[in-house]
DNA sequence: TTAATTTGTTAGTCTAGGCTAACTTATTTA
DNA sequence: TAAATAAGTTAGCCTAGACTAACAAATTAA
């Protein structure tokens, strides 16, 4: 538990992902090079070295699963990611689509003085500033489970709660449409044929896809 | 000059610094290897890459110099280091002492925006905790040939202008005496056996090792 | 000016973390 | 239930950046 290379941190942190946010019940080898965007070969490689690291625990073909320690560098680096992007938004300027990037490379610094300290510094933010939950010191993580804008019924209202921020492109349609975290949202109709949504805020009326509508999670208020 | 990796940065700033810093009319293989605490031969390596790279110019067996391209990344990343200790500092709780180790890693963040903004939130400081000048964000680095405290003579007056940062018990040691950043200092003799000095500030005598002071660097006043 | 010492170079090895290609085990589906 | 497909594994190779051991060139000293 002492010093992990930042590739073993962005695996552990990616299967930890996978886990509470993908809603799967099995995340397999495929799944987390997929979403690494590395070969299975390579996450075969990493998982049998983390397994003898007592980081994860999984039977040979068996699905993936972490230990408490691996669940505790896990939270650490999402809380670490998420501190660092609300300090570059709120004194540095940085825009929605801009932090990420950022805070991929910073939430691998490592010392546990510089985010406690940032975290005092910014006043224990409660939400980074995509909308999600920050875990706090002891590493409590709580975990909302995620209702995506693509999962209701004509009809709902919900306020929009937090996006994906891991694409830009994505972020900058969501500014660009004029969503903003906490905007009221009505879904209007679900056009069955290609599984689109056309939704009502603030006055504006727009049609968005299945796959938009999948990475925008929400409240459901009625 | 798009991409270097850490350790190519690493070895460009340890020879920028001991070119410019060290006060040596020639810096050789070795004396880089032995500054990073790495092998001649793994030096060679690196050497013999950034030399490709255009980074480096040297002849076989004769003395390595940096090109403007090496240069700037250099000086880039001394930037860096002295923005982020600034911030550790005056903003994080850190202290003198701190500072460095986890600034290195910061140093390595890609981000043009991140250090500008970080700059630009500090209000451009010009020196960093410890003394040093902060390169602009056009790369204007103004070298101030170094004096160190060993090098005056009995009777001399003069300032603490800065300290090097790359000790941690060195900068205990520094603080722990009660030395600080313009302190006014008076050589009270310089013992010849041992080539201790002893020194006047504040009210305090305190007798110095050379190798305490040669990490010490003033600006004579008398 | 030759010998000793220092400095620089080369060759070969190691680890981390990627990759492809080939193969094996599970799971689907006809 | 057998064949097709998907998922997981293994073997072997590559690059970066370390290392040691052996050797070559420069420099210093006798």
């Amino acid at each position: 538990m002492i010093n992990l290379t930042k590739s073993e941190e962005d695996y552990l942190k990616a299967l930890f992902q996978l886990l509470t946010e993908g809603g799967k019940s099995k995340i397999g080898n495929n799944q987390l090079a997929e979403y690494l965007n590395v070969s299975p070969a390579s996450t075969n490689n990493m998982v049998k070295k983390l397994k003898a690291k007592d980081y994860i625990v999984s039977e040979r073909y068996g699905k993936l699963e972490l230990t408490d320690q691996g669940i505790e560098i896990a939270v650490r680096l999402i809380r670490k990611h998420r501190l660092w992007e609300t300090f570059l938004y709120n004194y540095l300027n940085f825009s929605w689509d801009e932090v990420h990037e950022v805070a991929e490379q910073l939430e691998h610094i490592k010392s546990r003085k510089l985010v406690d300290e940032l975290d005092r510094f910014m006043e224990y933010p409660k939400v980074d500033p995509h909308g999600e939950m920050i875990p706090d010191a002891d590493g409590a993580y709580n975990i909302t489970p995620k209702v995506t804008l693509s999962s209701l019924k004509e009809g709902d209202i919900c306020k929009l709660a937090a996006v994906n921020d891991a694409s830009v492109s994505f972020l900058r349609y969501v500014s660009q449409i004029g969503l903003a975290l906490s905007s009221t949202i009505e879904i209007v109709e679900i056009r069955d044929f290609d599984k689109s949504i056309c939704i009502r805020f603030d006055d504006t009326v727009e049609t968005v896809t299945k796959k938009f509508a999948d990475n925008v999670f929400v409240k459901i208020i009625s």
